[in-house]
DNA sequence: TAGATTGTTAATCGATTAACAATC
DNA sequence: TAGATTGTTAATCGATTAACAATC
């Protein structure tokens, strides 16, 4: 099938999959958009449209659609199916933060590698081996990751981004507040705390003004 | 002015005005959109369109914009003449990340107050005091907080939002993967961190297929 | 003056929402 | 059958991009 599909959407799928595995560990085996919509927040005719682009499937009328199967559908859609690996470079303390996060799992993702430049002997944080920053390129190799996470000082950001790249890392999570120039074939995801945070600041003031 | 504001569009403002610093700080009194877009990698047509949005002053034909008088103006659209502050409840590890991560400052964002079921009494992190969760109300009603960040795990996260609600705060930062029930009033912002990985992924894996 | 860069107005693009017929 | 819920097609909404005249 492999439609093209948009940001926004592909943002909302993650959640409607763990939505959908609530209700099947609840013992829920249909349900309908419009349930689906409420306990999102969302409206159902977004979610209709969502998981008709999603699922081969066919809702029943009156009946809603299949948990289980929209589940499988989901899963394969997303790509769940194997495990996504990702490495993390810049164990400062959102770096840390990110190696003990739970919820990754949820969504098949998981962390396999880490570097820094502190780490001299490789030591072992959350179950994810630690090393130094100049076995990178070696080992990222030699594992074939394709997702790099970018945790480290914004100075330092530009030189693992390219040092990744060069590895074959195809897809990059940034959190260093700078703009990274990647060749074209690589996806750059820019994450930025403080952005956010100023962000809903500032909504919250227009809101206030009106 | 007041103008209403798209919501990328807001994402993008705070990160002209971390450029339009460091500009100013490098001693550059004047540049092209076009200088900026590259910088940040946009398009100058849209940042020529953002600036207008958000400065009175025009830009100079053959030589920009004058960088000061827009910084001042950015800072003014997004409200950061005053100090923006925050509470968060749930000093977890990714809680604590944030309590000691800098870049807040730079927009003018400060945490001056964390809860959480563990602290009994009163203790300090990163110079943020921590309470236990029971004082929340009374804190916060008292010092007008208005944003929340809520770092709690899934179950615990509506019980605070409603708390955090109850004190007066009007817009929250949502970390934990659930979806929140809020008055209209109320903004939320949710932040997930598996979900920005998965969604990377998927990006990737369509790209792939192609 | 010539060239760069601006602001404005219109065109395009893409996502969400609405309306409605189809069906279990 | 009646009602709920679906899928499809069209309308709306909003943001980005393009074209171009204006100007220091």
């Amino acid at each position: 099938m492999s439609k093209t599909v948009s940001q926004p959407m592909l943002r909302r799928l993650p959640n409607y999959l763990m939505l959908l595995r609530k209700y099947h560990d609840t013992g829920i085996a249909f349900c309908s958009s419009s349930r689906i919509a409420e306990d999102l927040g969302l409206s159902s005719i977004q979610v209709r449209k969502d998981l008709q682009t999603v699922s081969d499937t066919p809702g029943v009328p009156n009946q809603g659609r299949d948990v289980k199967r929209l589940i499988d559908d989901l899963e394969g859609f997303l790509g769940y199916n194997d495990f996504s690996q990702a490495v993390l470079v810049g164990v400062g303390r959102l770096g840390s933060a990110l190696l003990s996060y739970e919820g990754f799992r949820e969504y098949n993702m998981k962390i396999v590698l880490a570097f820094d430049t502190r780490a001299h002997t490789p030591e072992m944080q959350s179950g994810v081996p630690i090393y130094h920053v100049n076995k990178l390129r070696q080992l990222v190799t030699r594992l074939h990751v394709q997702i790099g996470i970018i945790v480290t000082p914004s100075k330092s950001a530009q030189g693992v981004c390219d040092a990744l790249v060069d590895s074959g890392v195809k897809a990059i999570w940034n959190f260093a507040p700078v703009h990274l120039s990647v060749p074209e074939d690589v996806i750059v995801y820019n994450e930025n705390m403080a952005e956010s945070l100023a962000f809903l600041s500032s909504k919250l003031r227009n809101k206030e003004e009106k």
